[in-house]
DNA sequence: CCAGTTATAGTCAAATGGATTATAACTGGA
DNA sequence: TCCAGTTATAATCCATTTGACTATAACTGG
């Protein structure tokens, strides 16, 4: 970043020798019986990684490797989260800077038989307060609100204080607002900056004891996973990435509940089908399914020609209000 | 981060050896007299760029102080764009293995008496067919279309030459379809596979007879632009980023200008001023400007309160269908 | 003073989207 | 066999949003 002269050539000669170690990172979705899943390794809480190699085409092809290898699972749709610079790791002789490149990745359950090192867990472990889809769960209710209102109500200065509550009601809902279950970043870095959560290995280990009931996970992919919701939940929303979840051939209810599940919020059923239908994303297999507990359902099937025809619009789904 | 045991660890300690360098590339914006520009450097086409240097605390401080070096211009809004691993660069001894990550910027042109060595140029040089203020562009119209569809019929097999078709079709907006102005990169990405642009220093220089009149950018630099273009294109719809590139105080239809500048497209006058106005996104400053060449109009500045009011949902700008 | 230009306000119909009701078809137990 | 419980499917209603248009106001320059 020293040098002299005009031209980027001359300053990226002069640092040349900055080289950095970079990880891949696999956020990978399914969804079980109703319930939306990430896949994890070893006995912690760690997200399938390894670092980008030399022998690996590319940056995905390096990320399916690795997820394959420890998994024995392997990947459909994925596509990039984020890169961060992680924080400073002490190399063996001298300081070694590192980056990681997150990935969200999607997949069915019974795509292969999972190695015994990993498994599935659902979302709402780690992130219990975002599963609305019973209303308000008690923890952030009983919890999580009076914690994070206590919190912003201990900072020092009153400017401090207003943004607090501000960024809770927002993240939250309060005050007449409504709930948006797009924010799970912002409410979980909320809950981190107030010290309600903590991760396994992070800097801070002062066991507090007012942390709120939640599984944590190593470093910083508890983050990783609230991204990959956000994400998520968010492109649901305008791209039929739901199917790559769903088994072959579904019924309406089915595909219903799996989008409930990932957004963590209910959906009003004739405006749901209304939709799909009118949208043409799925086709009649002709066949029907028994075991609905009520009268049959048609099966359906995702129409992929659909994939040609509208790259970006359609493929809302309604996410009822509130 | 290393360790023995479970899978991932041992993996990783085998090829602890990996290396990379990391470019940081920045697209930055500004849009100066209604037109859409990108700060360049050099005599050549090209964008801001560094490494990844141990000194810099972040990605996002490295990627500031290179531009700031660079171009004399501080930034103000970044978002991060795409990472992706360049080809195989040859280094020295070694095969060199490199990735770029690249950030969105907006600023506003006065910020900063600009260095000799930069410049701003209109985004539409470098993409004219983006432009369609006035409707399709003549480049379009006459060489894009008609090359376009030459290329697909030119296909090898008929499942092909369907795929082709089908994809010019949707990312042009032919046969009843609507143009969609957010379907830049995949516009750019069809053009560049038909062979139609060629970019500096890429490894295809067969001087092609039959190129669509277009200013070439270094390396993958005009693919990084059509993917900020995009992301930005989409991003004026749902957050109020439009006011980064805005002065302290403008008129409505200023405001209007600059958000068709970076659509591309025109935009209804009373129902832009309607949603402009139900979001309280902005509010009168009192004074009015004179130089309208009619009526004089109010001046307005951007409400910042809306941002931690709203933090995913509103500012939907309103773009006309066609 | 008039033609040209822009600002601002208001209207209207079509499309969208949330909520509700009604009826159909199955299961399992009384 | 009938009835309660459960789910599927169809249809309707209404408020809001949104695209398109019209009318009037206020300035400029010739």
């Amino acid at each position: 970043m020293d040098d002299q002269e005009t031209g980027a050539s001359k300053d990226r000669a002069a640092v040349t020798g900055d080289e950095v170690k970079v990880d891949l990172i696999a956020f990978v979705v399914a969804v079980n019986d109703g319930e939306p899943c990430v896949l994890t390794i070893g006995q912690a809480d760690t997200l399938p990684s390894g670092p980008f190699a030399l022998e690996h085409r590319s940056l995905q092809s390096g990320l399916r490797g690795w997820v394959e290898q420890q998994t024995g699972h392997p990947l459909g749709y994925i596509e990039q989260l984020y890169t961060f610079a992680d924080r400073d790791r002490v190399g063996a002789e001298r300081r070694q800077r590192a980056i990681s490149i997150s990935y969200l990745a999607l997949t069915r359950k019974e795509q292969a038989a999972s190695s015994p090192n990993c498994g599935w867990r659902s979302w709402y472990e780690y992130f219990p307060w975002e599963d609305h889809r019973s209303g308000a769960p008690p923890v952030e209710l009983n919890v999580l609100r009076p914690r994070l209102i206590e919190w912003a109500d201990g900072a020092g200065d009153a400017a401090t204080r207003r943004e607090r509550r501000q960024r809770t009601a927002t993240a939250f809902g309060l005050d007449g607002r409504h709930w948006n279950e797009e924010l799970t970043l912002q409410r979980y870095e909320l809950i981190y900056e107030a010290g309600l959560v903590q991760e396994a290995g992070s800097g801070r280990d002062t066991t507090r004891a007012s942390l709120v009931p939640s599984k944590s996970m190593v470093a910083d992919h508890r983050r990783i996973v609230a991204t990959g919701i956000a994400r998520l939940r968010s492109k649901i929303k305008y791209r039929p990435v739901v199917f790559e979840l769903m088994p072959q051939s579904f019924t309406l209810l089915q595909l219903q509940r799996t989008v409930e599940a990932l957004a963590g919020r209910l959906i009003n059923k004739p405006n749901f089908r209304r939709l799909i239908e009118q949208q043409e994303l799925v086709e009649e297999t002709g066949e029907t399914s028994v075991d609905t507990g009520g009268r049959p359902a048609r099966l359906y099937r995702f129409r992929h020609a659909v994939l040609d025809e509208t790259p970006i619009v359609g493929t809302k789904l309604p996410v009822a209000r509130g």
